[in-house]
DNA sequence: CTTGTGACTTGATGATAGTCAAGCGAAAGA
DNA sequence: TCTTTCGCTTGACTATCATCAAGTCACAAG
């Protein structure tokens, strides 16, 4: 791992509040490992031995299921996922895949579950991130179930143009193919669906977003504070999702 | 407080390891509440003040946007609910309801934030608890996103059948409505599913589900330990789901 | 006993989303 | 430079699911 690294790491909020010699003896048992671009790095079903931290690159977590796929979210630096699974010791609940040239951080887990028993400080931060992982899924579970899939993509449009600050266009952060399948629909549905939204305050080039009417769009997506945050730890992934 | 009720608490996993003391604590600032049937409780939105208790009957957690309404889960005794929020500090992402005379358990947010503080085995506890939420709103949205309709009602039907014991018939633990939405359908489409289902080993007398060939059922609904469980806690409530 | 009330069912119909097939075009590799 | 590959798009078709309407039944209140 090279030292201009850990000040990234130790500013995450999972790591933040431990004491130094915590974290550094957490370190020490870790290593760097460089992914090249589609590898599968976790197989669902697998024993969960290590949480990963992404410094560079981007990694997809997807599931299967009878010869299905679909996306559950897209992590980007720097943020770590799996926890969950680490603090259970069970087994991965979804796959990994690098999404391009990718550089991670492997920290044990049974590091992790003896850390928090010695640091309460970090107790506290996993209670937290925990808790704020549970409600994103929790989040995303309401808009499967209650928006339908044009509202899912209006909303989306919606929340990524505010991550990007709100200008006059931004440039979608995953490619359509994920994104679809992350909101649940296929390739050629979004495809549609996004030309559908034009009259809707919406245009799109290529991977090129403009807002064109931002009422008309809002009026369509209805966004709710309790569904597309804030709460939501706005962590410049592809899903505004915090992932565990 | 009834005291014939607080071995009860004691034995959830989320109470079991904490020192007698701080639980006694704990216990102190709590109080009891019983509610009529079909009475709202908690509205989602509102500040999470209180992680509730059910000791008796059962509570509908549901969440509302743009006029439409789903079921998330089904809460039965001894379990608790809305712990994420009141660790957050944050709004209810649900709502609930009572779906019969409920007698709850009101244990105040705040003191539960300062005790996993004070008592690591709490911490721990809680810690455990969170992850086994979070993995379980995973399953759930696994099974949205990767089954469809029918493909859900078989594998709910078969779930419920094994937590049943595996008899021969059982009883469905929630009402047709409710299981509907909880499946993300509309009740007539769970009842023309279900008529549907007698061809592939599975037939539905009013409430009482009736196994007539396993193996056809299994082929249809392959049941998916990353999906399905076990891992996840057979808490006995409607929607095999843990909640928080 | 009568009269709601509400859960459940069924059929008809329409909306929504998935599948299959074909073709475009940009980027990567020979 | 010329392929090949793959993401993306579009159209036609099919499957799935929601909606609307009507009717049955069990249960509870008057």
């Amino acid at each position: 791992m090279r030292p201009e690294e850990l000040p990234e790491i130790r500013h995450l909020h999972l790591f933040r509040d431990m004491t130094q010699a915590n974290f550094e003896s957490l370190m020490a048992s870790s290593y760097a490992q460089n992914f090249p671009q589609g590898l599968e790095m976790i197989r669902q079903g697998d024993p969960a031995d290590f949480l990963h931290i992404v410094l560079e690159g981007s990694v997809e977590l997807f599931s299967q299921w009878s010869g299905r796929e679909c996306t559950m979210a897209v992590v980007r630096p720097v943020s770590t996922f799996i926890l969950a699974a680490c603090i259970r010791d069970a087994p991965y609940l979804m796959s990994a895949r690098t999404l391009e040239r990718t550089r991670i951080i492997l920290v044990p887990a049974s590091d992790i579950r003896a850390m928090f028993r010695r640091d309460t400080e970090f107790a506290v931060s996993v209670i937290n991130e925990l808790a704020a992982c549970y409600r994103s899924v929790v989040r995303n579970a309401k808009t499967l179930k209650l928006r339908n899939s044009r509202e899912r993509v209006a909303s989306y449009l919606l929340r990524q143009w505010m991550l990007a600050g709100g200008g006059a266009s931004y440039i979608l952060p995953i490619e359509k193919r994920l994104l679809a399948s992350y909101l649940g629909m296929t390739p050629e549905n979004l495809s549609r669906t996004l030309r559908l939204l034009e009259a809707d305050g919406v245009k799109i080039n290529g991977a090129r977003v403009i807002i064109t009417d931002h009422e008309k769009l809002t009026a369509l997506a209805k966004p709710d504070r309790l569904i597309d945050g804030p709460d939501t730890i706005a962590n410049g992934n592809g899903s505004g999702l915090p992932v565990t």
